[in-house]
DNA sequence: CTTCTCACTTGACACCGTGTCAATTGACAC
DNA sequence: GTGTCAATTGACACGGTGTCAAGTGAGAAG
């Protein structure tokens, strides 16, 4: 539960985060993570009472070590609606890069476990979240295109911007990162900015 | 092997379809399968060495039972570029939600299955050749935006059609199925098709 | 009527990964 | 010294897949 060295929680929440990095998610066993933070599996528990649990504090290792909160400052600052969109999709396209093992590992526990499904689940609200607000920052603008509601506006990006987007474009598509995110930034500005006058 | 009732094989793919159909491909067990084929698990090997070959024969049972051949013609007899890609986003997400169940399953299976992985994969591809024709047409009716290379516009169209993208726009944002349709097609009409003269 | 074949059954077992438990060790603190 | 506490050791349960050997029962063939 809670009584425990928090340096060896540390130690452990690494020794994931370096393998689900390096296997890109897959296959990573308590095992293998305890083997590698230098205790044995079941001491694992006496820290994170399921894998499932264990995953979900990577994860928000992963977002302090990386400092998600200030990658979101540029999209918050800008001064205009297209901006903001811009910025948005820079910043979560350079971030997804550097989640992707902890998010795939989630990912596939999403089907059959309920604490898995909910945190990635939330974790994917706030990313909605982010879009919403660049789209009503073109809205505010008049800027966005009449062809789409601000809450659709906002379901087509957030989809545009899933995950498995990113995947399948960079992984199997063998596009480079600098081109996911320069073709995903086109792309939004061609669907959500209004034509000219 | 191959030493069997023909008769008992299409049982268990009638089972497996149904039961997959049903559960939307969470947590389908050899055992389920089995039991609704009104034999025993372990019969079940009788007729497919492993689950994932199971689950791979159920995807083309699947074709067959659905037509999805035929499916198809309308799109390959569209007699301009536009008309194809309207008519093949209509096929293929008219198909979607009929394949939904044993696609998620495979699609779970990819990650640790190499077979599985292989069969979804091929079937992809497949889906991208139907892409990537009705890009070829557009472009040939000199209507392709100059924005994107033909590959690129593939890729594209490509990942905007994916089994996730569906999941993500009707399940997760409640988007009825005719408007998922609809706006891809327009989607697809405002990124691909160059812009008047 | 017997005998052979063949699909299928029965019951057991192996493997893997997760999760649990009880007993033990070793260090540090009072 | 005695207690505390993190961690170890070794064992076991569970669920799901896959395997194996022996048995059953029905139909075909002699």
């Amino acid at each position: 539960m809670s009584s425990d060295n928090p340096e060896t929680r540390k130690r452990i929440l690494k020794s994931a985060l370096t393998l689900l990095e390096a296997s890109r998610g897959k296959g990573v066993r308590m095992t293998d993570i305890a083997k590698r933070a230098g205790i044995t599996r079941q001491a694992l528990y006496l820290h994170f009472s399921t894998r499932a649990e264990l995953l979900i504090a990577t994860t928000f290792y992963l977002d302090e070590v990386k400092g998600a909160e200030e990658r979101l400052v540029p999209s918050r600052t800008a001064r205009s609606g297209i901006e903001r969109l811009d910025a948005y999709i820079e910043a979560w396209g350079a971030y997804i890069p550097e989640i992707h093992g902890i998010a795939k590992a989630l990912l596939a526990m999403r089907d059959t476990d309920d604490a898995a499904a909910k945190a990635w689940d939330e974790r994917m609200q706030d990313m909605r979240q982010g879009c919403e607000a660049a789209i009503d920052a073109l809205n505010r603008d008049n800027m966005l295109s009449p062809d789409h509601s601000p809450n659709q506006a906002t379901d087509i990006l957030w989809t545009m911007l899933s995950v498995r987007n990113w995947e399948q474009l960079t992984l199997e598509c063998a596009w480079p990162q600098e081109r996911y995110i320069e073709t995903l930034k086109s792309l939004a500005r061609r669907i959500f900015v209004a034509d000219g006058p």
